[in-house]
DNA sequence: ATATGTGCAAAACATTTGCATTTCG
DNA sequence: CGAAATGCAAATGTTTTGCACATAT
């Protein structure tokens, strides 16, 4: 996992500026460290410390913090663009199960799929830089909710 | 693989009504056997044959054949969803594999993650119905251009 | 000094919705 | 007939952008 020091420095390496904004924007993110924030939710998270930061800015930001990889964007179909913190020193990412009942978003390590990975390499000609695996189903909290009735 | 007429006798089933707009869809929906379609795409092909037909029914009726199963929501990150038939005899679906260079998806079919399924259930007390598996990374035709290159 | 970042309001964009009218069953 | 569907235009909600001004390096 990153720390704010890092992240700052890379934006300086990379010729971006470090403003205040910027800043915050970092510190509320490193709060953020297992949950998949908005866009929205990051801001209000900075205004409050910080209640004259647009939104723009929280957006732009985002956006180069995309791009040099410290977060990830995500997709739950809830509207909008959801983020999460990436953990650099790990090789291999965490999947998602996600029930259709509730929404909830249950994290998972795992490391199963390398044997899939050199497969794809091979048959496909293809280099994996890196994957991602989302579960649908029910969570035990749903399951005991609808047993014995029909999933569809 | 479905047909037309699976299709139209389970809309009537559920009390659906079969129009002219709907039966073009539908046709259209057909020629796009294998390709990953958005509403805009399908609203094209319908014009075409019938010029009359407003966007919104078309956002209604794939609404509509998602509900039912006959077509599934992905997310390629291209700024709107995109569906595809769903194939609904096959018991395991197939996955992508995503070039970050020049964005071409590839399918994929495979059945190894049977495995970590079964783990994923008993672990995470989660029932499983579907799984989405995304890999990212560069495709042959943009491996070989990038030969050489540092990627990233 | 100058490239970069900021805030604001406006634009862009896909998607949804309200409503009067039409159509299927 | 009556429930469901349609087309249009307007509304929605997220994300992007243009621009004049401000700021980090």
């Amino acid at each position: 996992m990153n720390n704010e020091k890092q992240i700052v420095d890379a934006l300086r390496k990379r010729g971006n500026k470090v403003t205040p904004q910027r800043l915050v924007t970092i510190e509320v993110l490193m709060t953020f460290r297992e949950q998949h924030f908005s866009v929205e939710e990051l801001f209000q998270g900075v205004k409050q410390r910080n209640p004259d930061v647009g939104m723009s800015t929280i957006y732009r930001t985002v956006q180069i913090l995309e791009e040099m990889g410290f977060i990830t964007k995500r997709n739950f179909d809830d509207g909008f663009a959801r983020y999460e913190l990436c953990e650099l020193d790990e090789k291999h990412w965490h999947h998602h199960l996600i029930c259709l009942k509730c929404g909830k978003v249950i994290e998972m390590q795992d490391d199963f799929l390398e044997v899939l990975e050199k497969e794809i390499e091979e048959k496909k000609e293809f280099i994996i830089i890196n994957h991602e695996l989302k579960v649908y189903g029910y969570c035990s909290d749903c399951y005991g909710i609808t047993k014995g009735e029909q999933f569809d």
